[in-house]
DNA sequence: GAATATACTACACATAAGTATAGTATGTCA
DNA sequence: TGACATACTATACTTATGTGTAGTATATTC
């Protein structure tokens, strides 16, 4: 995402491209070169594909010769995604992202927050608030079974999934909590023994 | 995005969903109907049609007759959007979202922040750490020039932009940090006075 | 002046891609 | 059984939509 190495625009080619980012935004797929000229006051269509040929080889767009309404914006504000599945609830001996988990889309490009294979949960209580967790807030969980210490990680513990920071002491193994209300949940004690489902890699809050 | 209210799909139709659904978020655009009866395992685009009615007459889709490339996604764990500017600086007496204070976007759609009109920054400090807004945050924030009391906005003082709580009390209004090691600031105070660029709305963090 | 970029016009052509017709086969429910 | 839903087949037809040709006009640079 970096604007200034890009060439730039004339009026009427950013005017163009706007208009075809606003009709994506809104109706998810691009308008025909008929529908652009209409929109651009009425020009032909010999006129604005000379514009989407200056865009093409500005880098902004590519268009699929010969396809109808195949056209791909490469750079611009706006931007396209699956979205991070926000899972409800986590039954140990099932997977993670089962159809049956979700219980709806965090509207975030996936790959903002490093990509990976990706969940999203809602926080809750205040365990993590020392490292600015707080209840109600997104977490958005990459998934990987192994952690590093220091890593914050979520994990199963029997059928209650938890976010505390992972923590290595020579042999022991154990949870902390990022507020000292919460003791350490030492791993290794557990029956059924516990299991990493992910480690935290971006947050969102709404705010009021 | 209310899942459970929506008639559930066949494998088949799920089938068709899902590559459609793919498609668009690599490629931007809609599949053709022989692209899909392809990516079915070659069965012919009637079969296709059946299934996209289907899915249209269950709410999850929609197609425009006739026309090429036109099948909007309704329900889904897709999303589309504008994302959310990212200001880099904001200078007195320009409009926020000039195009020059633009440095990226935020990839966030920002109906789930409220909507309004929306831009995000950077947080640089440790003034706002007491309400988990920590230093390089993004902080979503919705335009506007006034604010109640209690309510985290980013006022421009000067040429700095800096966020904090809007508090009154009585006839004082002033600037408060969430960090003890910062003063309130006054507002009636200053020269030039300080405006509201906005009320803080959402925060998203992208964690180690 | 020539070359290039930009911003268009007019029109005919070409084809990518959806629609329609007429089905078959299987499963479920009243 | 009949009605409806699902999951397809085959084929011809129709048209929405991009491509190509041949330009004009203006501005800038060498």
């Amino acid at each position: 995402m970096i604007l200034s190495t890009l060439t730039a625009l004339t009026y009427r080619q950013q005017q163009l491209l706007s208009y075809i980012e606003t009709t994506m935004a809104e109706l998810g797929y691009p308008p025909t070169l008929y529908e652009m000229a209409k929109a651009m006051g009425d020009i032909t269509v010999k006129g604005v594909k000379d514009h989407l040929r200056a865009l093409e080889k500005k880098g902004y767009l590519r268009c699929q010769p010969g396809k109808r309404r195949a056209v791909e914006i490469l750079q611009g504000r706006l931007f396209r995604g699956e979205g991070i599945p926000v899972v409800g609830r986590v039954a140990a001996g099932m997977p993670v992202l089962a159809v049956e988990n979700i219980e709806g889309t965090l509207p975030l490009d996936p790959k903002f927050a490093g990509g990976g294979r990706q969940f999203a949960l809602r926080v809750r209580g205040d365990s993590m608030t020392g490292v600015g967790i707080f209840e109600g807030d997104y977490i958005i969980v990459r998934q990987q079974e192994t952690a590093d210490s220091g890593d914050i990680v979520v994990a199963l513990l029997g059928d209650e999934a938890t976010v505390k920071i992972f923590r290595k002491k020579g042999r022991a193994v154990f949870l902390e909590a990022a507020n000292p209300a919460y003791p350490d949940i030492p791993l290794k004690q557990q029956t059924p023994l516990p299991k990493i489902l992910g480690r935290v890699v971006g947050l969102y809050r709404t705010i009021k």
